[in-house]
DNA sequence: CGTCTGAATGTTATGACATTACATGTCGAT
DNA sequence: ATCGACATGTAATGTCATAACATTCAGACG
């Protein structure tokens, strides 16, 4: 599973509208970009951000309940990712930090935490939108 | 605000709710709790549940749509905190680490980033759960 | 006292996010 | 052909959160 296979129809649909769209979107603001192309049920496009997800090439933000495509070329499945995610345009930046990473895998390994899932989010306002004067 | 004030009766109630319970609750399972004490809508939860994050004695997890106390005996509200919750048993501890902080705020500051919230949330195992043998 | 005002509360309805359950289709292996 | 694994379609339901509006409460002030 390291070269994820071929996408299926609708994995390949959900991935398209999130690689289109400015910022993150809700499963339903999926769903809704979908409609011409077949799409009439939550589920269809949750079952495809599953899969993508598990291919890392979707993420999931969790404090807002939305997703974004991965902007790395082909997806990444190991690091510990961060996000900065501005309130205010939307925009989403991605990166990772070993220092981060590994000074909380010294407190689970301390503490014998067994994980399974890291969530990192900066919610706040980015560079060009202070710029702008955002409220 | 830094020695916030008396509690209302229903923020009372709800830190309360919280207190007692053995792990996370979401809104709606503090409001099944309080139904004898005359809670008959989510909106009373979520008004004290603001009210008590913005005192620094409740978290919300984000991962999981739920809350928990503050387990520091009066709150705090200036350190970047992060939590290992167990999805077996749903024990939740909380920690900070200077290093991450200051490992995040390098970021922000190079990326003229604002902040508003951080959230650092590793979900996974305990290790009551894991000897125990937990699936 | 009476009134003004801001905060808290009560209540109903609605919106937003996610999953369960079951039926159907697709495609390669035997 | 038939089987199994996986993907899909659809309806219904469950879970989380907020909008809108009315009411109540407690302190400030003339
Ligand atoms: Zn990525
Ligand atoms: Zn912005
Ligand atoms: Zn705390
Ligand atoms: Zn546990």
């Amino acid at each position: 599973m390291t070269a994820h296979p071929e996408l299926t129809r609708n994995q390949t649909l959900v991935l398209k509208a999130l690689d289109r769209a400015e910022g993150p979107l809700s499963a339903y603001g999926i769903l809704d970009r979908l409609r011409d192309d077949g799409f009439r049920a939550p589920l269809q496009v949750y079952r495809a951000l599953e899969k993508l997800q598990q291919f890392g090439l979707v993420h999931r933000l969790e404090s807002i309940n939305a997703f974004v495509a991965c902007c790395q070329p082909h997806g990444h499945r190991h690091e510990t990712i961060a996000f900065a995610i501005c309130s205010h345009c939307g925009r989403v930046d991605e990166f990772s930090d070993a220092a981060v990473e590994e000074r909380l895998n010294e407190w689970v390994r301390a503490h014998r935490f067994k994980p399974a899932k890291t969530t990192i989010e900066i919610s706040g306002e980015c560079a060009d939108c202070t710029a702008r004067g955002a409220g």
